[in-house]
DNA sequence: TCTCAGGCACTAT
DNA sequence: ATAGTGCCTGAG
């Protein structure tokens, strides 16, 4: 086997500023899966571009075949977001100003709803390392190869490409019990009965229930789709580590039920919620409970 | 062998 | 409404 090593003089890159940024915040603490990391650079899919990117200072820097505009890439980063004024916002207590000092820099990104509701699907019940290997392996298997610079870099698989597996076939990529929801969560956006264009225009509660009516979408992964996806960042998804620290932090008790959570971070949070959430998220996996 | 992991669906109350 | 249980799979 050969390796190439094109040369590197005309090929081209761009650059957008990215103040109160850290992309490796950003890309490993959990929003995102199926991107490679070699060294400082990530490789993946934004749109149906194939995107390279990394971070330099205050600069990030980005190539991608067929070419995106800055614009669109910090649209993809949420670059665009007033991060200072969301994390004063959230920062209403000491365990929040901890929090803040010690995560700030990570964004949320902006995911295309079907990855992103793809990847949640996969999430059900999974650690981050295997979801990661997971949405990897599917799109390896069922997604489609692009290039960036010569590299490949596969796309995750598109409704099409998932309504035409067989049950079996995906088992055999490792998402076991999960298989038969993807393949009908495919079906339901090939066919219309979730458009996401649609959802886009609705409250968030309502988009919350069209969610749930896919299989495999609960209260959780129809909270993720919202924030990752839909830029919702009232909502407040609650997973085993948030109810953890938010039962120790906010509730001194166990056993208190993610519903209660989930509105009583909304409630404590505000209009940031989401953000509060995953910074919380990011501290408790770590940095460890206080 | 057993438990657990960033849940969900189904069933029984 | 709410509590209990099974489920693919891999790691510890």
């Amino acid at each position: 086997m050969v390796r190439k090593y094109p040369p590197k003089a005309n090929q081209m890159w761009s650059r957008v500023t990215a103040p109160d940024f850290i992309l490796e915040a950003s890309m490993d603490c959990g929003q995102i899966f199926g991107w490679q990391k070699r060294g400082a650079t990530y490789l993946g899919m934004i749109g149906g571009s194939a995107v390279s990117l990394c971070q330099e200072g205050e600069t990030v820097v980005f190539a991608a075949e067929p070419a995106l505009t800055p614009e669109e890439v910090v649209a993809y980063l949420g670059l665009d977001v007033d991060l200072p004024a969301v994390l004063r916002a959230v920062a209403r207590d000491a365990f929040m100003r901890q929090v803040v000092r010690s995560v700030r820099g990570l964004r949320l990104l902006r995911q295309e709803p079907w990855p992103c509701l793809c990847s949640y699907i996969i999430s059900a019940n999974n650690r981050v390392e295997r979801i990661d290997k997971l949405v990897k392996e599917l799109s390896m298997r069922l997604g489609k190869r692009h290039l960036v610079h010569g590299t490949p870099v596969y796309s995750q698989p598109s409704p099409g490409d998932l309504v035409k597996c067989a049950e079996s076939g995906l088992r055999s990529c490792g998402v076991g019990f999960r298989a038969p929801y993807l393949i009908k969560a495919a079906g339901m956006v090939a066919d219309g009965a979730i458009d996401f264009d649609a959802m886009a225009a609705m409250s968030c509660e309502e988009a919350r229930e069209v969610l749930k009516t896919i299989p495999g979408v609960g209260d959780k992964i129809a909270d993720c789709v919202l924030l990752f996806a839909f830029s919702r960042y009232e909502t407040f998804p609650v997973d085993v580590w948030i109810k953890r620290t938010m039962e120790k932090v906010y509730f001194n008790s166990r056993d208190v039920r993610p519903a209660e959570i989930r509105r009583f971070g909304q409630r404590y949070f505000g209009r940031f919620a989401g953000y509060a959430q995953e910074y919380i998220y990011y501290y408790a996996r770590n940095h460890g409970l206080t």
